[in-house]
This record gives structure tokens, sequence and C-alpha cells, in this order.
DNA sequence: TAGATTGTTAATCGATTAACAATC
DNA sequence: TAGATTGTTAATCGATTAACAATC
């Protein structure tokens, strides 16, 4: 019974791997939470309360092993085992996902691209052939897959997760733009670009208020 | 001298305005704080609260009008006005966002696309012709531009965001994997995708600690 | 040992929720 | 007028920051 923690502090990881994989590459061996809060903008209190959640990564006097810290860090945040993911809609923007070299380094493997356009049919992206939804249910039986990527028209992206939930689908990184409604075992992270759009739209609008 | 809006009423905006849109097109006339509270599951407390900061758009006793809400939080979202944006780094990514029609519909036009590699010069999409990047600094001088969309690799957003920012830009929607360092009068909404993967990988390696 | 810096407790700040008087 | 529901103040909760004792 380990305690919660909040969902502000899982925000910020990504962005300390971040500038941890950035000190890595200056050859930077330690730092200390004063050194980083000054390259982060963040306070040095914060980022000791935030590392102190998942236990005790420094050194009293002498700070974060860098090294040590971003591959905690790693493994805090599962990077450390391989991810296998559908993506689902292969118009666009599951393409550019699909292409996203980067993602496999992370250990985010593609291994299935599905769509309902014919005309995509047998079109390859990085060695991944797109296949039909029609076959994803014989598909999904057969291959361990972890994520899928809902990249597909607002229309019928809500029955697409329902039945990617029922072939045994636990996490579905979701760029369709509505809010799924899935069994609260479901893990699910959304990705709305046109909120982000609009957040950006009204921070213009207001400009003069910015701090 | 307006109070401060905070930013996680800000972040809720565009959800709302997606909400409002859903029963708008069911024909919904009207809706207290309490019903779209349990559309939303969110309290009806925060509804009221974060329309508040904006102003009285509810009548007592009645609740809401679904229009009318909906109008108003377009104008404070900016959707109302026409926002010109280039899209710079014609890749996988920029080339998915200049396909998306429906940023278009909320005002969001798309009038340049630049990147630096001359395999995509000329190609056009959407009706956009990608144009090299050293054309951009006469394109910008020409042309008004509300808004930057950086989808270019890491190694030379940086530069390029401070180049931006020189010929007048003030709103960049980055995609870029890092942080830009920019003046203060500049706008920037960022897009971490792999920020944003990291999280789903955590939680689903800490699946059990959901609630 | 002295100096530096963490881990952690306490204080503050801000955001969310609850309650209710105002009012349509 | 009575009922419903907002707008808004007060109470609670949670997250951030400050402070400092522990310790390398």
């Amino acid at each position: 019974m380990e305690k919660e923690i909040s969902r502000a502090v899982i925000r910020r990881l990504p962005r300390y791997y971040r500038y941890l994989r950035d000190l890595l590459e200056e050859g930077v061996e330690r730092i200390s939470s004063n050194e980083l809060s000054a390259r982060m903008r963040v306070t040095a209190s914060q980022i000791r309360q935030d590392l102190n959640n998942f236990g005790g990564f420094g050194q009293q006097g002498y700070g974060y092993n860098v090294k040590y810290l971003y591959d905690e860090i790693g493994k805090i945040m599962g990077i450390n085992r391989q991810h296998n993911l559908v993506i689902v809609g292969a118009g666009n923007l599951g393409q550019a996902l699909a292409n996203y070299a980067s993602f496999e380094n992370m250990g985010f493997v593609l291994v299935g691209l599905f769509d309902v356009n014919p005309a995509l049919k047998g079109v390859s992206i990085r060695g991944v052939e797109v296949r039909m939804l029609d076959e994803m249910k014989e598909f999904l039986k057969e291959e361990r897959i972890d994520i899928a990527v809902l990249t597909m028209p607002k229309g019928n992206a809500g029955k697409v997760a329902n039945m990617l939930v029922e072939l045994g689908i636990h996490a579905i990184w979701n760029f369709a733009h509505l809010d799924l409604e899935l069994p609260e075992d479901v893990v699910v992270e959304n990705v709305h670009l046109s909120d982000s759009l609009m957040q950006l739209s009204y921070n213009i609008a207001n400009r003069e208020n910015q701090k």
C-alpha cells in the first residue's frame, strides 16, 4: 500500500528525464537539486520532493549522480521494458506516429497498423504493413500488444476503443477528439491537439495578462 | 487589472467547449451545472466557478443556454477570429497537421509550410506549397502570421524559434522535444508527444495504483 | 572535521469542493 | 409565489515552497 503519487508529479517525470539525458550528453556526472533547479526553472524543493516520492536517489553533500538518476527515472516510467503497440487509424497522423523512430529507441515497438480505408491496404511504413480493421481481432489474439494508439476520426473512435478493450487491450494513447468511456482498469492518455491549439489561442488573445 | 485566471481553468475551457458543441448537435437548448457535471464527470461547483471567472453566463433557476455559452467560450478562447499559421518542418508530423481540415474550421488557416529538405520543395499540401526555410524571412515580412507551428527535429528547433521571434512571431505551437527559451511576451504551447507516451507507460507500470 | 546538500517536516499558497444567500 | 439553480463566500483539500535536522 504505497502512498499515492500525484498526477502533477508524474507529468514532471518525463521532463526530468529529458534534462538528465541532456546532462548526460554534456558529460555532467553529478548535479545538485539547486543546479538542476536553475536549469529547469523549478524550485529545488520541488525537485527533491518529487524524487523522494520514489526513493532517496541522492546523497547528502554530493547531490545526484546523473546517470543513476536517469536510469532510475527511466525504470519508474517503465522505459526499461519493451512495449508493443498497434496504431489504429493509418491516416496522416497515424502514419506520422508510425514514422517516429525515436519512440522505438525508448522501447515502443510498432507491430501493427490498421485502417478501414482499402486504399491503404498493404501499404508499408517502416516495415509494418497496413491491415484492414476487420483483421484486427485475429491479429490481437496472436500478438501481445501493450498499447493501442487511437488515431482515427471521432466518429467511430468510441466503438473501436470498446472493441480494443474487449480484445484485451489495457492501455490506449488517444488522439481522437473525444473522451473515452472505458472500464477503470484501462489506462488512457489523451492527446487532444485542438484543445492544445485552443489554449494557445486563448493565451494569444490574453497575451497582456501573461506574467 | 483583471484577476488572474489560473492555468488549470484555461486547460478545461476547450473541454467545456467540446461538450457544449455535442449538446448543441443533440439539440439541447439549456443545461444546468448539475447535468453538465454528470456528463463531464467534474463537480458542478467547479463548472460554476470556472465559468464565473469570465462572467455570469447563466441564469438562476434556469441554468445555462447552450448556444450562448458555447459562443461565449469560443470568444474567450479567440476562436471567433482568424489565425494565420505557418508550419515549420514539413516532415511527417508537419504534413499531418497541415492536412487537418478541422483546424481550419476553427479559424486556423495554414498559409505557409517550410522545410530544409530540397526534396520537399514545391510539394503542395491542401493547396499550400512547401517552401525552403531560407525563404521564410521574406515570406514573414509580407504575410501577417499569428502562429508558427514548430514541427522539426530537436537539433535546430531552438535556433529557428529564436529566428521566428526576431521576425515578429509572438506565438509558437511547439512539437519539438525541447523547452524553448524565449522572451516572456512570446506565447508557447508545448505538445511533447514522447512525454505523453511516457506518462502512459508510467501508468501501465503502475496500473494497480489507479483509483 | 567542516561544508554541502539531501530527505523530510512544517508553513504557505492555490485550487477544489461545499454551502447558501441572491434571484430568476 | 414556490422551486430551481446560479453566483459567490467559506471550508477543505492538495500541492508547492520554505526551513532545517540528518548525514555524507
